[in-house]
DNA sequence: ATATACTGCGTTAGCGCTAACGTTAGCGCT
DNA sequence: AGCGCTAACGTTAGCGCTAACGCAGTATAT
């Protein structure tokens, strides 16, 4: 900009008062029909922009919702932030992205980021860090939306709502599906163990087993990076150490695909030789070969969610603010009929 | 927050000025470690952070950006995104995150909406909006950097950067290798018409086809969406209409992999009947079975080339505001040995 | 005719911070 | 003593906007 136009240059060339050109911009308060055509033609011809950040400061509103994610290039995260967009593209929000690389240190960075540039409210997608340090951070904000990342039993007081997957329902019936196609020798590649979602499918798991008297071997479960490398990776190590499986739960469908390249290499068929489940259905679940079998997150929908209640928080509608837990659904493809 | 501490709150207590305390906070001008030690003292002890808003106002900078991409959940653009916020996390900026989900009038008015933010520049990546709409508003900002589109040649006083891949290179590599391999009959699958990208790989292809001596069928160029069911719909056109093609340059990995997806139905084998190419190299492209040959664009080098660029421009280092191409390199894979 | 209500607009006082300049004490120097 | 100089602060005036109240003028009720 050569220089900025500011209200005051509106309010002087119409004729009028600061008050009443901010009247127009924000369609509030009474004015006529005339003047606030003659105002609306002054901020047409000379391009007048209201300033965002004045308003900000004024009104104490900043119509801006910061979104922290452990990693936008992964694809369960950028869906859940195109969910997050098509809600904000039409209530009018604008949307911090924070990428954290992984790190767990940037994730308490980012939230005080978001702090000084006076976000409206905070979505927090799958936090890595642990629920000490995460909890102080978090409590600065007023309005703060977890996905995937429960705290009530932590602390009942927080207003804060999460959107989850029910996870351990997504791992029961994942489990109870190998099972009713024969297989009692099932493996697991869990993710991150810092990871909520992957306690709780771990939970539906062994319940899938208990309800079945099967016996649960612990050294069947290993933990690794919920990436592509991550599981190649963790399942060398498992398939060496317990060729026996025959079916194989997999954290996510990265894990599951890292798993489908290295049987690919050892020659292993997929189902004939290991029956494989993955998790969120992402896109490429279905362009992979064979197809992946997985359980459904709606990614978009859980992205939505959040930001609906997150969103009714600011607005102070506290009925609508409710934890809200998102059925899972199997998804039977060529990797486990 | 209950009650939001203030500069002067700090000041007060620490019996000093306001700007002895802002002094502090930016760590500008001359205190004495003595007094240093106090405020900083004070600030921990009430928990003072400082209001990026007002800091703004005052100041005229935000230590933000803007990055439009047309869909985020598009791996493509998450990639970029990647980039992007490599580059920002490390020198401190913020960045609005603005989907259009492929709308190109959501462009428009996310331009519009960062110049009301006063983002100190925007990242506007592979822009679907025709120049004559796109360029006023463009304008209305100080630094723009573009990603794969170029406006030199419409407008050589514009002070903005671009990020390009060498599109014309790329298409015209892909289109020798086909050649090289025997194949005269080459289909494309060109993507939206609208994209620059698009039409700068048919400038390689054509090129290729000249100095081969190898008559060019414009039928055998068909228009798709720049996805995997675009790609699916326009190759079982293409197929139909002209089967006798025996390779086919896709526009971008997820049409090459609707192709796959089809040819499977069709019973048409890779790369016997029918050899493919993509472009991009997006990390499915290894996933998907056969394996992808592909163009490489490195994602992340080019969103964090155009944030280098743009935060470079804000700073006033000319000098460095050169427009960058990131070279094309071939990878190749099974769908085209 | 007077009280009451509204419409339509102006005035004032900030929001929390910084740029720019002003002030003071203490020092060395002639 | 009187001068200039500097380190270490303080003061003032905004940045561009809105909330809250104020105050005429016209319309309606009693």
């Amino acid at each position: 900009m050569v220089q900025r136009i500011t209200m005051a240059d509106v309010a002087q060339k119409a004729g009028v008062s600061l008050m009443t050109v901010s009247r127009v911009v924000n369609d509030k308060g009474e004015i006529s029909p005339m003047t606030r055509q003659r105002i609306q033609d002054v901020i047409d011809e000379l391009g007048y922009r209201p300033s965002g950040i004045a308003r900000s400061l004024a009104g104490g509103q900043t119509y801006t919702l910061g979104l922290i994610v452990p990693d936008i290039a992964n694809p369960y995260f950028s869906g859940i932030a195109h969910g997050v967009a098509s809600v904000t593209n039409s209530e009018n929000f604008s949307v911090f992205l924070c990428d954290c690389e992984e790190d767990s240190d940037l994730e308490i960075r980012m939230l005080a980021v978001l702090d000084e540039k006076r976000v409206d409210g905070v979505i927090l997608a799958a936090p890595r860090t642990a629920a000490e340090k995460l909890l102080p951070a978090i409590r600065q904000h007023d309005h703060v939306v977890l996905i995937n990342r429960l705290f009530d039993e932590l602390d009942p007081a927080m207003i804060n709502s999460s959107v989850l997957n029910d996870d351990k329902k997504g791992g029961y019936l994942i489990t109870q599906h190998f099972i009713s196609r024969g297989h009692t020798k099932i493996g697991v590649l869990a993710g991150p163990k810092s990871s909520y979602g992957s306690v709780r499918r771990l939970e539906g798991y062994f319940q899938a087993h208990v309800e079945n008297d099967l016996e649960i071997d612990p050294n069947r479960i290993h933990y690794c990076e919920p990436t592509v490398a991550g599981g190649q990776m963790a399942f060398s190590k498992l398939i060496t150490e317990y060729p026996e499986i025959s079916a194989l739960f997999c954290f996510n469908d990265l894990v599951a695909i890292g798993v489908i390249q290295q049987c690919q290499q050892l020659a292993i068929r997929i189902p004939e030789d290991l029956a494989i489940f993955g998790y969120d259905d992402i896109q490429i679940a279905s362009w992979v070969t064979p197809k992946l079998s997985t359980c459904q997150v709606n990614l978009e929908q859980m992205g939505s969610a959040a930001t609906t209640l997150l969103i009714n928080h600011i607005r102070g509608c506290s009925e609508d603010c409710q934890n809200s837990v998102i059925q899972p659904k199997l998804i039977i493809r060529e990797s486990c009929p």
